[in-house]
DNA sequence: AGCACGCCGACT
DNA sequence: GTCGGCGTGCTC
């Protein structure tokens, strides 16, 4: 006498809980798969979850289990290499699975909705009848006046999310507009169109060739490329080549792409170049349009998928190549959340797929250079740049001999004026927005302080306005000191409106276009301003990082780097090497065509290491020096690390629950195998109104730091003190602070 | 993270 | 007398 075995089905709920949960099966209707979503009773409330496993066993009493309310997918909308690869990806993190998989999960698909058919967008237009209506005839029924209004600029439809913008509760005036005969819902592809034809694929290079002829020798294994290229050399033609063999024989590629670089211009590149269709999936698309595109990798229907940082989690099943390009670049690591890095996660996943990787960058990072010399990756080099375009001139400016009007050196000035007598393009990088980064009473020396942070206010003098870049405060510009009641109050230092306001003194009849999260806020501002520069109706530019990346200025032959020093000094020991890829990646920008580029570089420090590296454009070499230095010290990539953070609005608390972490902690240290820090404030200790601390973790042994951290974290989560703090674990992090 | 329960202060 | 502050406990 034995009753059948129960069935179990082990579930990943969106909670920061490091667990798994259980249920039995729904009450009727068959057993959900794995990779499945279901409605589950949580607590007092209903979640979403999928389905990790379905078993035999619970360590719960059984009696205390509850049924699945709903199954939602009946075949498995995560299919299985992609779930244990999001498991792994959990436990590598140390980040709950139920967390991992909610935010890899497209939002709609989160919330319950079915996955949008193959058939694509869903999206509303104007029938004929609809757009002989005249918006007066609905004087009373205000939304669907602004519905019609909205529709009749929209002659390719308008999805729900855009309708919701229109007005929140759209549906049911559209429903009214539709049996009015007025609007018609039909679908949307949200793939690029295909323009691209089989044409002949431009000549390459021998060295171009060989890397190619590397990739595609690797096709149907895992196989790590690094792609080492300097600026203009020619990475984007190896990818296309190599991506074009992919798809021809009915692959999918991969392709992702730093946070600005996914631009206009590169979509059209490969637009143009291939007759297949394209799926991308960036932080500007809205969540029909996302969920859309992740449904067209999903099925197959996109051959190329071009993404930003969570696009390494997209299903496709035909997957055979990832590119990673610009793969040093920082905005690959998640840095709130589940703090992944997708750099490394695209390597992870092309191993277990069996597809190769290929990391493209002028500057890589040092962890994927010293993978390239332990022999993990194999390197391709392409030494030259295209079109015979020779490498900028890198000159230095040495601060300590020249006076500074609005951080600009008379010998920049004159660069500038000649550039502008000849009709070329020039560049001033200035990682700084704003017009000053401090507001200071010349009387007593107040410096105007954000009241949430540990960080000064910014000026901006278009808005008048005091800014904290840190946290997003604003406060009115005080005209008259609160400390001593002086009148005698300016902006110190520049920013790229300082700077930009000087050069349009210095130079009036000069076209100056300033590029920055501030001048680029408005939907399409930068794609007008991209298109001016290109159209030569600019003379000078003037901008932050976002200058920096992806776009080609043929006609600019100077830039000039304001405040290099920033970098040189930072709290974080990678911040070296980042002023060092960040002054590559700008200094990129000129001479690109037939004209020879110059760089100028103002700085205090001219004898550092990292500026005769650059004038000598030898990354290698720097990065060996730096390699070495980390080797000493026992850094990453020599060592590994994780840093436990955590935050409250109460100083103490935050330090506590990180002392309190490091005794924990200490009670499972194996000789040597582990190194704790010191429970620190972090480096900015408030922020956004939190005060935080952090520990950091150090291990020789990636397996030891894994082993500790899992057991670690089991202590944590049943530290009384922890429920009192925000507190979470950073594997692999990117920077301290 | 949510969400509910529960025990102490200032209000119609 | 209640409304509501956030401490603490729980989620298969």
């Amino acid at each position: 006498m034995s009753a059948s075995p129960p069935i179990i089905i082990q579930v990943a709920v969106p909670s920061p809980l490091r667990r798994r949960f259980d249920y039995l099966p729904p009450k009727t209707g068959p057993v959900p798969q794995p990779g499945a979503r279901v409605r589950v009773p949580f607590g007092r409330r209903e979640v979403v979850g999928v389905v990790l496993q379905v078993g035999q066993h619970s360590d719960w009493p059984l009696a205390r289990l509850k049924p699945v309310s709903a199954v939602l997918d009946g075949e498995p909308i995560i299919p299985d290499d992609l779930l244990s690869f999001l498991l792994w990806a959990a436990d590598y993190y140390h980040h709950p699975v139920g967390e991992v998989i909610h935010t890899t999960l497209p939002v709609l698909l989160r919330r319950g909705q079915a996955p949008e058919s193959e058939a694509g967008l869903a999206v509303w237009q104007l029938t004929d009848s609809g757009r002989q209506q005249s918006p007066d005839t609905l004087k009373r029924a205000v939304a669907q006046r602004r519905l019609l209004q909205a529709l009749f600029g929209a002659p390719g439809g308008l999805d729900a999310d855009q309708l919701a913008a229109v007005t929140p509760a759209w549906r049911a005036p559209l429903r009214a507009m539709e049996k009015k005969g007025w609007a018609a819902r039909s679908r949307r592809d949200c793939l690029l169109p295909a323009t691209g034809s089989d044409d002949a694929l431009p000549l390459l290079n021998p060295a171009q060739q060989s890397a190619v002829a590397a990739i595609l020798a690797s096709l149907g294994g895992y196989q790590g490329f690094l792609l080492h290229g300097i600026t203009g050399s020619g990475k984007t033609e190896v990818y296309l080549h190599a991506i074009d063999q992919v798809r021809a024989e009915g692959g999918q590629a991969l392709i992702l792409v730093p946070e600005i670089g996914l631009t206009p211009q590169l979509l059209g590149r490969f637009q143009r170049r291939f007759p297949v269709t394209i799926a991308v999936l960036h932080s500007g698309m809205n969540d029909s349009e996302r969920l859309c595109a992740w449904g067209m990798a999903r099925s197959g229907k996109a051959a190329i998928v071009i993404g930003t940082r969570s696009a390494v989690f997209t299903p496709m099943p035909a997957l055979r190549l990832i590119v990673v390009d610009e793969e040093h670049d920082g905005s690959y690591k998640q840095q709130d959340g589940f703090r992944y890095s997708a750099r490394d996660l695209a390597v992870v996943r092309a191993s277990r797929e069996g597809v190769p990787v290929v990391l493209g960058s002028a500057t890589p990072s040092l962890e994927s250079l010293n993978n390239a010399r332990q022999g993990r990756y194999r390197v391709l080099e392409l030494p030259d740049r295209t079109g015979c375009a020779v490498l900028p001139r890198v000159g230095l400016l040495d601060l300590r001999k020249l006076s500074l009007h609005d951080g600009l050196s008379p010998p920049l000035v004159d660069a500038l004026r000649g550039r502008l007598a000849r009709h070329e393009q020039s560049l001033i990088f200035i990682n700084r927005r704003g017009f000053a980064p401090v507001w200071m009473c010349h009387d007593c020396g107040w410096l105007a302080p954000c009241s949430r942070c540990d960080a000064r206010m910014t000026l901006h003098k278009r808005h008048q306005r005091l800014r904290c870049h840190h946290c997003g405060s604003e406060a009115a510009v005080p005209q008259t000191c609160p400390a001593c009641a002086s009148g005698n109050l300016h902006g110190l230092g520049e920013g790229t409106e300082r700077v930009e306001e000087a050069l349009q003194k210095m130079f009036p009849a000069a076209r100056i276009e300033r590029v920055d999260r501030d001048s680029t806020r408005r939907k399409g501002a930068l794609e007008d301003k991209l298109r001016r520069i290109h159209a030569g109706e600019a003379d000078i530019l003037v901008g932050t990082q976002m200058l920096a990346k992806g776009h080609d200025f043929p006609n600019l032959t100077l830039v000039g780097v304001l405040n290099a020093d920033q970098g040189l000094f930072g709290v974080d020991f990678r911040s070296g090497e980042q002023l060092f890829q960040r002054i590559v990646q700008v200094a990129g920008r000129a001479g690109r065509a037939d004209k020879p580029g110059e760089v100028l570089i103002q700085t205090y420090h001219p004898d550092n290491p990292v500026f005769s590296a650059l004038q000598q454009h030898d990354y290698q070499g720097y990065a060996q020096y730096v390699l070495e230095e980390r080797q000493q010290a026992q850094f990453p990539p020599f060592s590994h690390f994780a840093l436990l953070r955590a935050e409250s609005p109460n100083a103490g608390i935050a330090l506590g629950f990180v002392q309190q972490a490091r005794r924990l902690g200490e009670t499972l240290t194996i000789n040597g195998q582990i190194m704790l820090g010191e429970p620190l404030a972090s480096p900015m200790e408030k922020r956004a109104g939190r005060y935080r601390a952090q520990l950091l973790v150090m291990a020789p042994q990636r397996g030891a730091l894994h082993d500790f951290l899992s057991r670690w974290l089991g202590l944590l989560e049943d530290e009384p003190v922890g429920r009192k703090v925000r507190w979470s674990l950073d594997v692999d992090p990117l920077d301290m602070y």
